[in-house]
DNA sequence: GATGAATGAGTCTTCATTCAT
DNA sequence: TATGAATGAAGACTCATTCAT
């Protein structure tokens, strides 16, 4: 197996359960069972390690949230598929959406890393929207804004799982991605 | 003025800066023109330190939100009052809401802390919503997952408007409210 | 006694017995008896701390080059006085001497630090050397090179005393100031 | 080509640039284009590398100093000869001259390295001293402070030349060589 | 109450060296 | 013989905290 995704693997487990800033190199090391001098042969620095931890994130949530998507299907369908997915990706994995959302608004995170979309997916969904507003389906408001309010409806949601507020089953499931939908629609 | 308070502004300042765990007690020191005896007079740790910042943050916008609250109007106007004040409050001190935001998640929280509602605002948003299903306006599910979406979307959409998505004029304002509002309604 | 004395006397002892670039911190810090927050308080960096060892070295010799020095006595007699001064200092300080010669052709030495006169030796050197050649007494050669020659005469025979190869007793000193004239005299 | 060459060429190259100290395994292999196995291969430790290339670099000058050199010349000729071929040595081979003459006096060198004279170079300008002393040409004082104080010249007037505190033509060579005669003779 | 010099455990990172291929 | 992935001891430096004044 190899060294480095023992050493990816550690990592975003250790930010997990310790908050991205507490881990230290010396965690990483021991839990993936590795050599100092190993990690840094593979990542320059600790922050490029993050860096790529992120990466690897976020790629991993682009992908699945295109994961059966149709794009001949109605404006409706191809909506509450993207955000299904992305509601599901939240519930088996934890650790990367959680890491992805708030690293995402960390002081730290270069740029290109915030807005990074290699699989395309956030274009996918932008174009949704604008489609949908173009049909009349959807409300004529700033498509970022839009956006922003969808996406944090399903964040909120996980994270109130993640707490254990409630179980996250069928039924809500269903009852979030409507409340996205009406949330927005005209 | 008080040394007290000196070193919890400088505290919160420097924490919008440059993200919790940047912020050294060094920092902290010269910014609030204080010895670093002085500072663990008041506060026997750093972590005890961060934690009444939290406090403090916490207080004042419970206290914004109930701002001109009148518990006789219709429900959907106390409703929006609350998400009002909220958007509004995160527009004037974001950098009491974004800490408070994203502490509220951080693993090192105790719990006592995450769940404090001082001004009991947290209690009346709940109660809006569990009396607001018992007239048939909001949509009967889970009232935590209720308040999870509304919250959701009031933070998500202050989130993209402090990294400069848009900017979040009246318009805007009023079209979050109402999505907020249709999110969850019947 | 001072802290950054005991700081800077353990660094130059540690830099005579091993040189200057396998001193480490730690070896400092336990000759010093002292913490490694308080060399860091004093000094930001290894490299600002070396500096100041250097500089410190540099004005001890500086003054003891001008010690006793008469600018109205005869020529030769300024000139054997400086040297005599300086290899009476070679003799006393060898560490203040051994490291300032040696830092002083190094890669890193900044070049304000190299070409420090803060008690104006250098100065008083230079100019001997050029009255003394208008006087018809030093042969006419380019003055910094006249300065090599002397200078790399008094380096050279302290050397040869520090590794023992012989006594620097009164004869030999005063061959050596002999030598250091006649090498450059008309 | 043979690698053992490459790594020690390429040692020296980099001592000359970074100096000794800050030289890396990493950095050398990197230069000679060659893995650390092999590296390890010809050379157990970095020290005995360095040695090498110590050893080298000053049988290298050794034998410089021997060139043309006329053992039925006059004694003044073999005395210049020998100096001027290290002047000459020096302006060519900068990086030999000043990693032999500095590494001569570091605290690692062992002393048998210390005191090598593989090509009697050593050897030859002891007894040209000695001789000239016998002959009544030179003072008469420990042969090894004359040493010291010509060798002394040299050096110190290189060292001044790679600084560039100034050019070494043709007049500065001959000024120096008769500043080493005139140092010591009687 | 207020101060800041002193502390040392802990941080990230480097680098000479080994060893299986 | 040649390689380079893996190692971990050791390096410079940081920072929350203490305590004598």
């Amino acid at each position: 197996m190899g060294k480095r995704e023992d050493i990816t693997d550690a990592t975003l487990d250790l930010i997990d359960e310790l908050g991205l800033q507490s881990v230290t190199i010396a965690q990483i090391l021991k839990k993936a069972k590795v050599g100092s001098g190993t990690l840094f042969n593979y990542f320059r620095t600790k922050d490029e390690l993050v860096h790529e931890v992120y990466r690897l994130a976020r790629n991993k949530m682009g992908y699945s949230l295109l994961e059966g998507y149709d794009s001949t299907a109605s404006l409706y369908e191809r909506f509450t598929s993207l955000h299904r997915n992305r509601i599901r990706f939240g519930m088996k994995y934890r650790k990367e959406f959680l890491f992805s959302d708030s690293y995402s608004f960390s002081p730290y995170i270069p740029p290109e890393l915030r807005n990074m979309d290699e699989s395309g997916e956030i274009q996918e969904i932008m174009s949704v929207l604008s489609e949908g507003q173009k049909q009349g389906l959807i409300r004529d408001m700033d498509a970022k804004l839009c956006h922003q309010i969808t996406y944090g409806i399903v964040a909120s949601v996980l994270k109130g799982y993640y707490i254990q507020k409630y179980e996250l089953d069928e039924k809500r499931e269903k009852e979030t991605l409507e409340a996205c939908w009406k949330a927005i629609k005209l």
